[in-house]
DNA sequence: CCTGCGATTTGCT
DNA sequence: GCAAATCGCAGGC
């Protein structure tokens, strides 16, 4: 059971572009964030379109890095487009997108996505029958569907397990819905969340 | 529909 | 020692 992009074209879904590279992550979070909206991404035989993200960056209370380089947040100083999983509340992982150059601190959490393959390993992997806008609609809900773990830090998005895809050239740009990042006490205010307009898939309406 | 609470581990003070 | 980028369940309206 592979995910291939190629096949995901069923259920009016989207079909998707070629694997994101290096450059596509070198750039501001802010900037990922927003184009991260309507791209692929598949692990471990299961994925869909990325409907929510939020950023984090250097100076930003609410980012992990704020308080300096550590053994933990090592990985979102170093160079662009590897993975930082982490464990939240000692239960749940977290799947963000490291950005910008070697040197800066900045990531994206990806929170939400619209399930467009493997829905029954994903059924499986959340451990009980599940509407398919309840596999993925949240950042602890999307890492257990998709079984990405958190010895995945460091790793490359544009080599395997990972399949990071660009929305269609032919697609129209995504309307996407930009306000305050969910769940924490600092930074409260920023509008750094990003979500696709309309979306049944998000951990949370856009407001 | 909504609100509150416990689970369970880790990194940093 | 404590707070944490969450989730699912229970209970009330």
């Amino acid at each position: 059971m592979t995910a291939s992009p190629s096949r995901v074209e069923a259920d009016g879904a989207l079909a998707f572009g070629e694997r994101l590279g290096e450059a596509f992550f070198d750039r501001p979070p802010r900037d990922v964030a927003r184009d991260l909206i309507g791209c692929g991404l598949f692990h471990d035989g299961a994925g869909g379109a990325i409907v929510e993200t939020e950023a984090y960056e250097r100076d930003d209370p609410a980012c992990h890095a704020y308080v300096g380089r550590t053994e933990r947040t090592d990985v979102i100083y170093g160079p662009p487009g590897r993975a930082y999983v982490y464990l939240c509340y000692g239960i749940h992982r977290m799947f963000n997108v490291v950005t910008e150059s070697n040197g800066t601190a900045a990531a994206v959490l990806v929170r939400a996505l619209q399930p467009q393959v493997g829905l029954e390993v994903m059924e499986l992997r959340r451990g009980a029958p599940r509407e398919a806008q309840d596999l993925c609609s949240g950042p602890g809900k999307l890492c257990e569907a998709l079984a990405i773990e958190l010895d995945e830090t460091y790793s490359r998005l544009w080599e395997p397990p990972w399949q990071l895809t660009a929305r269609q050239t032919d697609a129209s740009t995504p309307e996407i819905v930009a306000g305050p990042r969910i769940g924490i006490t600092k930074g409260v205010e920023l509008p750094w969340r990003y979500c696709l307009a309309g979306s049944r898939f998000l951990s949370r309406s856009a407001g």
